[in-house]
DNA sequence: TATTGTTATACTCTATAACTATA
DNA sequence: TATAGTTATAGAGTATAACAATA
């Protein structure tokens, strides 16, 4: 029997999919008294990352309808954590950015929320932490859906 | 510069979590008209694999409060894909199990769900699917919370 | 026409709190 | 006392449907 077969692509994918489902309720258990819930927090981070975003794009990216990620930002934006201003040269959308309180709770939620796995990972194997730094990036590509290239 | 740096700590897990994150909510998406919750799939697939199992069990396992278990076996109970028998030696604990019909719909739905994936996976490299199968296996042991032996 | 955003409604998942029954 | 399960309540996330405004 080979040391590290490797597995057909159904088993594969149901082995990936179930090991990050584990991984994102344990986390979110983890991680419940944040001030930030999960979605909240992705939903910074893309900000973060992506500055001014309208909310048609945001859903999108995050892969929900427009109306759930308008409800999210209604929330996030009452809280004082985001604020929209209206698109230069479209009169239909806006524009979401994060408010300086919006990156400040996003800062203190992503070091706490890191902490766990950060410390989890710490007892791996340098082999094995290298593994998951090169899968997720597969991960991440699968998820935008864009198979095609590295 | 080396070829693959290992990131520090902080940074991988961050990495890793926005990536399960996006692939988790894109798979949601994918699968939103299938006859099962993302969650019940997970209830499903543990009771297939781990047999008859108590609500606290499966609550511990999947990392939420015994009172969501609860309330999402009661209405998997009612829509008759799992059944409940009293434990043998225990008077308080349930045992739940899959019904035939919640192991067909467990069975036709991990066949749609994975579809959409193991097409995505199909396109990426030998080395690629290999690393995904082993950090599977890395993350599935980080999400148990045992991160001692492999 | 197509897209963007909004409002209204409903369902699922999850949590906390308080309770009963059994170990 | 501690654990298992239940009931009640609430909030967040998501979806669909119907609508108005803009491109």
């Amino acid at each position: 029997m080979a040391r590290h077969p490797i597995p057909d692509a159904d088993t594969a994918a149901a082995d990936l999919l179930a090991a990050c489902g584990l991984l994102i309720r344990r986390l979110r258990a983890e991680s419940n008294n944040l001030e930030l819930t999960w979605s909240q927090s992705a939903i910074l981070s893309r900000l973060a990352l992506a500055g001014p975003t309208s909310i048609a794009d945001l859903a999108r990216a995050e892969s929900v309808k427009p109306q759930s990620m308008g409800a999210s930002l209604a929330m996030l934006e009452s809280d004082g954590l985001v604020e929209r201003t209206p698109h230069p040269s479209d009169g239909r959308q806006f524009l979401f950015s994060l408010t300086a309180v919006g990156t400040e709770a996003h800062r203190r939620v992503r070091r706490s929320k890191q902490g766990w796995l950060a410390s989890a990972m710490s007892e791996l194997s340098d082999d094995e932490r290298d593994d998951l730094a090169r899968a997720a990036k597969v991960i991440a590509r699968l998820a935008d859906g864009d198979t095609r290239a590295s």
